[in-house]
DNA sequence: TATTGTTATACTCTATAACTATA
DNA sequence: TATAGTTATAGAGTATAACAATA
């Protein structure tokens, strides 16, 4: 967790001094939005990106992403459910899925058979070793959202969770 | 605007059938979430990607994605300061900045000045055909946020607005 | 030594198209 | 004809590193 950019909305202010110099310049230069101070896709990207990043890191011992993430608790929850059927939920290419699920069965997390009533689908089912794995991922994905909870503030994560899974 | 699957979140329960077969097959499939539901971060992703995806395509007769508008909005708003003060309150990289910049300035958007009190750093202007050109975009972008009000609920936008920029 | 801007590389994600095999 | 999955390509965005010029 570097003191990057993306933390460094926060801080600030803890200095007694009038204007911040040297290092801290930087927070002098704060430019007007205009317009952008409108458009809610510009505060939800910047959001989206500073927790995405948080995620990252905190799930950087397994080396799994957020559309990983996604695909394995989809699997785990759903066995035996087709590529169609999880690219369509998560609004995922079917091209990107069939590469990254390459990359999940070169793992051996996740395993592919041909269903059974389709000779075109294939059945996607977790390994006992993805299981096992997947246990361990879920710990620090539930880390990661308390840490989104203190960037955020608990109150105003709850708040947007709701109105944002109303939506869709 | 496709009916693509992004739009395709809400639709449904329109046919008074059992289930939907052949084409609305699709629709059947939703597939239990499970964790994901717990995770503001999924939700945020999604509806910025939505939202995106509305913005690129009412610009899209001018070219310009998201990442560009916000740069040309802060020049015309912020005019002659540097790369690195764009860069900072965007938190876009200042290597990417580099190359958008070329960009907007083979398009003849935008110029670039050497500063008169620092010789490594840049003044940032828009040109006369810029100005122009970008109270055109703002017209559109002003459009795209109508749609966007449209799509998710003007109250629920408002109230998101709210939270979010409240926080970063 | 640190900062500004530049070039380059690598990886993720998105968007298409083309192809096969099955239905 | 349409769907399921695969491969390939191109572009945007992100993350680094290395470098020259300047402070």
């Amino acid at each position: 967790m570097t003191p990057s950019s993306t933390r460094g909305l926060k801080r600030r202010a803890a200095f007694g001094e009038g204007r911040p110099r040297g290092k801290n310049r930087a927070a002098r230069d704060k430019l007007d939005l205009a317009e952008l101070n409108g458009h809610v896709g510009y505060f939800l990207r910047r959001l989206q990106v500073a927790i995405f990043k948080d995620f990252i890191e905190t799930l950087a011992d397994f080396d799994v992403r957020p559309a990983q993430y996604s695909v394995l608790v989809l699997i785990a929850a759903n066995p035996g459910r087709s590529q169609a059927a999880i690219s369509k939920t998560l609004n995922i290419e079917r091209a990107r899925l069939a590469r990254m699920l390459h990359e999940l069965e070169r793992r051996q997390w996740v395993e592919r058979r041909s269903a059974a009533n389709d000779g075109r689908s294939h059945s996607l089912l977790l390994t006992p070793a993805g299981q096992k794995v997947l246990a361990q991922i879920k710990r620090l994905a539930a880390r990661h959202e308390k840490q989104a909870a203190e960037m955020i503030g608990a109150e105003r994560r709850a708040q947007l969770l709701a109105l944002l899974r109303e939506f869709g």
